[in-house]
DNA sequence: ATAAATGTTCGAGAAAACCAGAACACTCGA
DNA sequence: TCGAGTGTTCTGGTTTTCTCGAACATTTAT
């Protein structure tokens, strides 16, 4: 697959704020911490802490405005950036969403960086 | 080595511009595409046509200026903001530089894409 | 059905990024 | 030494990004 460079940048674009790379961090370490995390796999934002090892409550957002300080429409926002760099899909599910990372993403900026 | 948050996001600010991340291209991969390129090899901007395979003339700004319609104090903008994120290493020989990619800094980047 | 909780969208303001042109400083060759 | 070539810094204008609060829509529990 050859991707144009615009897509690259829109990639780098989503991680280049610090809030947003919070926000990927915990999706994709499932925690704000590099530890214990298990990359690709598929699991709800949040935690009854945010940075818990839990990691079953569905107060997403909420949850994350709490932790980060920052109001629900700039979550919002943030999360759809990251949607739209094709670097998280999230499907609704109920009250919340269900987020995902898109390993084929992170795989195509290492292998653009190879 | 533990990198702050902050250093990994000046890093994809670095690469979240298009004009910036074809000036990083063409040093790390020696070239605007992709195609032919040595990593990690220390080697002079341009060349007398800026994406040719000469890769030996030293007029670097200003030809990377005719390739890219920019002006000289934007493209100047732009390597000062790759060094300052890390990503290359510039060093005055005479009238122009030799530069570098930090390939410590693209390891840190796939490090923690991992 | 109503209320509470959650995420979205809109409008707006502040801050940052991008870019150019002008004036400047440095290097090198004639 | 002088001029051409090259990169830097300053200033300012335009665009984009970041963020919030308010109004709204949707879902869920009571």
């Amino acid at each position: 697959m050859v991707m144009e460079l615009s897509n690259y940048t829109k990639i780098f674009k989503a991680l280049s704020n610090e809030q947003r790379l919070k926000i990927f961090m915990m999706l994709y370490k499932n925690c704000c911490m590099p530890e214990g995390y298990k990359v690709g796999e598929e699991f709800r934002i949040g935690g009854e802490s945010c940075c818990g090892a839990e990691g079953s409550v569905d107060r997403a957002f909420t949850k994350i405005c709490d932790c980060m300080s920052l109001s629900r429409s700039t979550i919002s926002h943030h999360f759809k950036e990251l949607q739209n760099a094709g670097l998280i899909t999230c499907v609704r599910e109920g009250q919340t969403f269900r987020c995902k990372v898109n390993q084929d993403a992170i795989n195509e900026i290492k292998k653009f960086l190879e």
